[in-house]
DNA sequence: TATGAATGAGGCTTCATTCAT
DNA sequence: AATGAATGAAGCCTCATTCAT
């Protein structure tokens, strides 16, 4: 299966097994965050019920007793691992180009922006996640829904609009903002189910995105 | 394909047991259907490993050990299962409308082909396999993915091109055609996640076809 | 400690192992008895959280999992047998002796009635159990009281007065019957906790009732 | 004795932790006291296999760990309560009523000396703990039956003798004195399985020491 | 002494699979 | 073909004990 979590390559305890001290003893908030990253990549390539506490403790350096003096069960693991992976992104990303730039560079900054926020290991893994088990969480999806998902489509759209100087306001792409994300969704079902690398969707998807909003959205001076 | 998602009610079997004969023989293809419907529902909900034979077997009114003179193992039900859920889908829909009734008559026809196919419950549960169990079987995903994804894909960008009488040769959805199918992958990660209608994408999927193609592919007599 | 069931002894699994049949399938009515039998030694020798699945299964020629079949867990084995063993007793036992026998064969007769009835293996791995374990089916225990406890001690009473003509009526050992059983509570105490055989009791139990009854219940002629 | 029972208010830690220093260092027998103290609480409460370590440490405001400091393992705490819970009573109680008191003083002054020793909360949580697992400290059983339990018994008859003036030598209840006790047997077994006070045996148990013993032991200036 | 994270053995329970009926 | 009791291998979780701090 796919490589799912940079961060879990030094795992491999045996490789090392010298060096590692027998009994580390970490700050709580340290080892909660080592259990989750290695929940995160035991849920997401086995599911739920396949995953073994065994396996994510052996991940990240603890015996499986030791999961217990952070989290309650299994389930336990599994709710704080969503909490934390449907927590809104952070963005730090760079700036949006600036008109001058034309639709392309626009077009080439956006698709950029997804696929550095979806299209990236964790946010991958997450999306197996919420497919196969999303059901045993759903205040957690239905939170991530209103306070994620839908501001972020619905900013998108807000930005189309402003950047065509409102010439795209009849436009299904600004009414339906979601159209736009909508290849991203495709890169990443491709990516989890037939193993497509999602970055080769890319290029296409800023071609769309220039057939559809460059005819709307020329340079200031020519306008 | 069988309607199987919907048979909720006679789930409690234990109510109607006095009704029920015990030790009903039946042929074995008519069971073989039988358990794999069943099993295409537990699959789908709980996954492969939280899924139970016994549950199995009470959602096609057998026991336990009766799976296991059609099936040698829980493998083997799963993997028959997806064999008959990947198998190329039998298109018996009506054909496409003729030139004469304009673009969006041609996107609605599209747009209705493809839910038709993929939004259905059916469907819906073998995608949510493919995403969460897909890896138990990647000989009967890559089969699929070359015998029937990208045949259906190629097929409908020659449709178009054929379409537009050529006209659409270097446009991306040509080139690209993944991208007119990619609203529905859209719609059926709503629906699996976040439990939309797959139906309320379709206006805006047939919409945004008509935006691309409707330029060039207007009626014969005005060309 | 103390043999406290005589059904148990032909149980020794490994003495007997190569004539026993590997998978000996039962009818659930025999079944059921067995496992309670096996858990009434088991958790009177050891408590409930101390004594283990696996020995009860393997006191009863079953495997662990086997037990399962029958109850949903332990606590449900701990309840039923409880359910059983607190049952109202079946005495079959001799009828009393008539008035010309004199007031030593009636005391010799009750004090054999008790015996038999309390001090028997079976009834002191309960009482063991009662006193251990009894907070955990408090609703047994106080059904118990009120369906057998209560009555057989309000129906020894009642004797007295009866085989006395009436003489007895205003003795303390009719108002308040439970101090003719009370030396039964300490042989079972001391059996139970010292290990004494109950039976080195019996002969001053049968000498404290004449002492007591003995004034008041002259035969009939003499009277 | 220590009263231990009633104190259950200051069970919940958690909401006093702030106020609670940490790290309290105490002088190691005070803490041995306290922790015995707590032991006697939950072992008689679930017995010995499920009191908890953590328990018995929340219980007298310790760490886990922090029980090692002062006992070598569970078995060792046990076998410490037990040995302090064993030790012979400290009979500071009233002396014997004068003889010309009457018998029914001398009784009720039996009785209650056995209620006091017996029917309280700590010898009543004591008891639980013989019945349940005296099993694990039978050298510690055996050495109070020998310089507790039966010199205590054969003082009583010892002192009905002489306070009879010789008349009670041939009685059952000097012979086997056992019998004055057995009443509190039956007290305290209805206490620790049905709940009963046994407070209210006290009376009938004065009572019936009368009827034994009154006919005999009239005051010196009448006899 | 005291703390509490960490260990690891062991128990309860589940469940795929077998097999006598 | 079908049943369902029985098996046995795991897996989750608990908890006595250890140990770094």
């Amino acid at each position: 299966m796919h490589e799912v979590l940079a961060e879990n390559a030094p795992d491999s305890l045996r490789s090392v097994k010298d060096e590692t001290p027998a009994r580390q003893r970490l700050a709580p908030e340290v080892r909660v965050q080592q259990i989750l990253d290695a929940a995160l990549v035991e849920f997401a390539e086995r599911g739920f019920t396949a995953a073994r506490m065994d396996d994510i403790a052996a991940r990240c350096g603890l015996s499986k007793g030791g999961l217990y003096a952070h989290f309650q069960s299994k389930d336990g693991i599994f709710e704080a691992l969503l909490a934390r992976s449907l927590a809104p992104p952070q963005w730090n990303e760079p700036p949006p180009p600036p008109l001058s730039e034309g639709p392309r560079a626009f077009a080439q900054w956006v698709v950029q922006g997804l696929h550095a926020g979806l299209a990236q290991p964790a946010a991958v893994a997450t999306l197996r996640l919420l497919v196969a088990e999303g059901a045993r969480v759903p205040h957690l999806v239905a939170a991530w829904e209103q306070t994620v998902v839908q501001p972020c489509v619905a900013q998108l759209g807000e930005m189309l609009l402003v950047r065509s100087g409102g010439r795209l306001a009849d436009s299904v792409i600004v009414r339906e903002p979601w159209l736009l994300v909508a290849p991203v969704a495709h890169a990443l079902l491709s990516h989890v189910v037939l193993g497509r690398d999602p970055a080769q969707y890319r290029e296409a998807h800023v071609e769309l995105l220039c057939t559809l909003i460059g005819p709307h959205m020329q340079m200031p001076g020519r306008g």
